[in-house]
DNA sequence: AATGAATGAGCATTCATTCAT
DNA sequence: TATGAATGAATGCTCATTCAT
């Protein structure tokens, strides 16, 4: 993320071995930018701060270079969502905490949502993607069944992927109190049924 | 739209009135079959029967064409939501309904499914194309809410959105019942209070 | 050939009838400069005096280009050996005129005759060259057959053919009297029976 | 030269005295199969099944290995060509007995006869290469000279390279008889002063 | 001595866009 | 109005060669 950070390690030359897996972290920023039609090697070359030779030196193919860039990209995701959901509180309102959850993937994480969308979608025309979509897709089951049951489990996931993605478009974005309601309908059920908690 | 009638239009050259409408569903096509990047103005114009020209001469940009394309696309998308709807009887299982209209969009409506998240996603890196985003999200909402109420027409459009394009991913496809079971989830709340079924 | 030439038809711009085949004609001069692994778009364009585009675009790849470039080179070839033999009078001394021949393939016409065999080792690793080097072997051997009978043809062709190449690459070079002798030994038959005409 | 010592040295690693006799090796097949321009680094060096440093420390240049491999191609050819001559009985049909070499040479041995040519064109366009290229040249004179005279020798080695190089590229190829008849009358003169047969 | 990581030049090809007709 | 020839920028990828280890 720090310019500072990437012009220090620039031109380190020879044998860094972390050249490669600042390479892929370069993707994945230029996915956020440009989406992923705009992931070339000189696009990615350019972002790592590494010649143009060292993308295809260490990714035979652009192909092999976003499938590796993407799967980390879903993995930190899915890493990230479970240290939240570890730090939550057991008796935490969990509507109140999943609404927290989207503000922050449309304000302070909105690269990161993009990058998510972007595989998701490139998935579909690029078969060779489709581990990472799914393995997103079963980290949020998982982890939305979690404090739930599975049912409501898959429902959360559902809603969570569809109202990201309406929210991230969406102008003006949806309130924290919009979405609150809804995962607390989801939740809960109608509102005749549902005492609050 | 009858055959005939496309047969007497396709190639008929110069002062075709439908020739910007047929590059327009050709871009479509092309979206479909290879996702936004496959859009060139050859891919668009092969795929019309237009001359290459002919692509530059209607549509100034391929951004222009894009833009219109994916609109259209949105439209008539929306178009076939409000048909299926009308066409529902007013007494209908709702979340049965659902589960079937899903089930065509992943199975035979595949293609259209594509172009649709095809245009999402492209939105989230081009500002011109929020408007046909926001404007299938808006009917979305619309369309939900019509048949329930705003809060759960909000949340179906939500869960539509989100378990529309996990199954389209999924390997395997997730059945009719466990869609069923999801929308009837997000309707009537968790099963405990819910006396149907 | 002339660089005058090319400068004054050089950006003639769009609609030149001749640029395809300008650009041909050029990867034939890249071949007898530099080889058949020297012809590229950029050493073409450059020799022909066009834009790089223009090669891509007249040819839509380097095979293309290739093929139409080396099956001219050898219909040009054939056709000068046809115009050759008409013009040779009917009572020749047709091993002397053969010696003519191979002198002035490994002279004047030296970069014709490095074109020649490019072509045909080519033809040994691609298949769609094959066809220029069948039509050059046919022609040769019906244009010596023509002066004498089948077999002294085909003797003839195959003695022609190495013989010019053994002699384009030997140093020093054989004198006019050595392929002279050659030739009439072809013809006539072993000295001791051959009464010189 | 026993495959258990094949076995044995390969992939030996450092200090590997035949190391760099087997990247020649290695290159040479690689002409065969793709053309003196598939001859890289790296296709060599996995031929060879060495790493790939190893080519460029044994060959400074790929034009260093490109002449070391060719010349040897060209030695090994003539060794090959002294053997057969020296097992041939001093009576034996002649004709008959190269008529049988060039059919070897374009089918059981296709692959040395490729490499042969590659390496007489390489030469035209590679200074570099016109020894080893000469070499051959001289082998097959002297060869078909020591069986005949000087000037029939030069006739056979011109014919012989010829003929190889237009059976080897015709489709249908020559049958045996076609070659014998040709290598017949160059030895033996026109028919109609030939009594042999 | 031997290796393989690293680099930048070069290549074929694609393509948006321009513009003469 | 409509076309397609034309162009040059850009891209993915390959590779000879260098050089630190």
């Amino acid at each position: 993320m720090s310019n500072n950070d990437a012009a220090a390690t620039r031109r380190r030359g020879p044998n860094d071995p972390e050249r490669r897996a600042r390479i892929a972290k370069a993707a994945i920023e230029v996915v956020a930018q440009r989406g992923i039609d705009g992931v070339t090697h000189r696009a990615v070359a350019a972002a790592a701060g590494v010649p143009l030779g060292s993308t295809t030196y260490h990714f035979a193919t652009l192909d092999d270079l976003l499938e590796v860039a993407l799967s980390e990209a879903a993995a930190k995701n899915v890493r990230a969502l479970k240290e939240w959901e570890s730090a939550l509180p057991p008796d935490a309102d969990f509507a109140a905490a999943l609404a927290d959850l989207v503000m922050g993937y449309i304000n302070e994480q909105y690269r990161d949502t993009v990058v998510e969308y972007d595989l998701y979608v490139a998935a579909l025309h690029r078969p060779r993607l489709r581990k990472a979509s799914a393995a997103w897709d079963d980290a949020l089951i998982a982890f939305f069944g979690s404090r739930t049951d599975p049912l409501t489990g898959r429902l959360l996931a559902g809603l969570f992927c569809g109202l990201l993605m309406q929210a991230a478009l969406a102008d003006p974005r949806p309130t924290l109190e919009e979405i609150e309601a809804l995962f607390r309908r989801a939740i809960h059920g109608p509102a005749s049924r549902n005492s609050r908690d």
